[in-house]
DNA sequence: TTGAAAGCGCTAACAA
DNA sequence: TTGTTAGCGCTTTCAA
């Protein structure tokens, strides 16, 4: 019933249970023939290592936490979905947790798990930077979607792309845009904002924001009603379920997309082709996201944290996916 | 630097370390003022229990693993996120596993986790029958939208759901319907197709099964084009992805929806909302499914296998959603 | 290259 | 109720 240890293979295989040992974690410590039969004589018995022993002396789970601030946004399924992918092709298991859009679950869960993993990725963190930086100190660590200094991450380009966002608004006669920002502890928000910001004063635009509002479908009522006051006639929503929400409402109120106002999101989540009209919006390849953040991972668990070498932040493009939501400014249409 | 041990707990309070260990692992056991005792020094030096140690002498891991048959699909993210509610409700940790419809990968995964876990979550698997009735030997086991004689499981309704759903073509005046099935293994896809045909014979309608297909957007165009060649008014598609690849391939062929056929899926995804036209659809609360499968698990990890006891098998309610891709069949509208 | 042996941190008899 | 003690299955010095 029980299944077989080391000790059953040394037996069988005339060796001590040191080389039956080796011949599985230290293949190149043992000799060729010696290492043959051991996995033979394995496979014969049907062993396999026990990962918590080996854990217990190792202090190597094989294992990779990954923490989303909301596993309800679907944007986050394709990260996890990389990531998956990336952990199984390295024999390494993902363990899922979701922290609620809370810092303080966030947190207890961190610590609940940090002596079952080999390290984190915190994708969306609503954790202050302090507490970031601490838990680095003592974790492997990698952040998705958000930069801290000294902290290895990955994060979509939101710099070049917010830029290109607002051009293409520029381009089609908007002069004033509102920026319906997402959560106050969101990194995400902060660094969109101060590159639409920027970006709209480079295009002579004028920018406002407004919110905070709680990313999801049915905040974007309240999102669309505050916006419609700015007098903007481009709508940036946070993301894409907020943006959604935001052309419920306008078709509610009977305000016309894109004739009267345009709107965009951000994340290219799948709805976002199918909804009506469908959505303009910044999104990007996140699989690789979550792929790259475990690869980043696995090297910061090998090489634990040289000193001096600075840690590794990845910048992926984003991609403007233009769609039927953003149009010509009011009374910028027809012949000139 | 390396983290409190029971030894250092027991040294500190004045206690054996078999006290230390029974006043985390088994508080009862231990006179009030001892545990107490215990507990102030343990926080006081920041000790916590190691997860490794623990499950090596108890064989218990507090943690779950699930094993989705294809990560891509929407609405296992529902199930998922059930899942991982009630598994922190318990304190446990909630192993994500993506089987990428592959029957040979889905054993693989298992086989790579068992030592590891107290037990599999096993969602729309795509193993043989024999295959988990021999797992279900070993392992604490729950299957979730798969009925096996002998093992716990959980799924929604189909045979009341799908009564419902052909009811409702039949009562616009449909006569004829085809099914567009999913993967051959998926026992979803049989246990849908005898739910329909049965209820299309009550319902004096003659049903036929067309595919399989692969349950992706994609593969909508092949499905809708077999579809029209059996000039069913009214299709119902395996699942919701399907469903709007159907839309989009009849959108493109001029074929009128639902004023020419009718058009359902199965899952009620948030896209199905949302798609043009919204989709009529099967639903139902998979976020319960989720939760119900691991308190399944939890019991029976719990009381393994009191044998003569029966394998408990949950069936919740599915929900039939009426949207605007059905209607009545072609010929029945106007004043009769 | 291989073997002997001492733990890793905890649980669970068993005894007191 | 509490303490003593022998493992759980593996890794890892250290010696040979």
């Amino acid at each position: 019933m029980t299944s077989p240890t080391i000790y059953d293979v040394a037996r069988a295989a005339g060796v001590a249970t040191s080389t039956v040992s080796r011949a599985f974690s230290n293949p190149q410590r043992v000799s060729a023939p010696t290492r043959e039969l051991v996995v033979q004589v394995a496979a014969e018995l049907g062993y396999s290592p026990n990962p918590h022993a080996r854990a217990l002396t190792s202090r190597r789970t094989q294992t990779i936490a990954m923490v989303v601030s909301d596993i309800t946004n679907p944007h986050f399924f394709e990260i996890i979905r990389g990531a998956e992918l990336r952990a199984k092709a390295s024999a390494h298991t993902l363990v899922l947790v979701n922290a609620e859009e809370s810092p303080r679950i966030e947190r207890e869960q961190i610590n609940r798990l940090s002596r079952s993993v080999d390290g984190f990725l915190l994708a969306a963190s609503r954790l202050p930077e302090d507490d970031l930086v601490e838990l680095a100190g003592s974790h492997a660590l990698v952040m998705v979607n958000r930069q801290v200094p000294g902290i290895p991450g990955v994060v979509l380009d939101q710099r070049e792309g917010c830029r290109q966002l607002v051009t293409h608004l520029a381009s089609l006669g908007h002069t004033s845009l509102a920026y319906l920002t997402g959560p106050r502890e969101s990194w995400m928000a902060a660094s969109r904002w101060a590159a639409i910001r920027d970006a709209a004063a480079e295009a002579g635009m004028t920018a406002v924001r407004m919110g905070p509002f709680t990313p999801r479908v049915t905040h974007g009522a309240a999102a669309a009603d505050a916006a419609l006051t700015t007098g903007a006639t481009a709508l940036i929503a946070h993301n894409d379920l907020l943006a959604i929400g935001v052309l419920q409402r306008l078709a509610a109120r009977s305000v016309r997309v894109p004739d009267d106002v345009s709107v965009t999101g951000f994340d290219d989540i799948f709805a976002a082709e199918l909804c009506t009209p469908s959505l303009t919006t910044l999104g990007g390849t996140h699989v690789n996201l979550g792929r790259a953040a475990v690869e980043l991972l696995l090297e910061a668990a090998d090489a634990p944290r040289r000193p001096g070498a600075a840690a590794q932040h990845l910048v992926l493009p984003s991609q403007l996916v233009l769609r039927d939501s953003t149009g010509l400014a009011r009374g910028r249409r027809g012949p000139a």
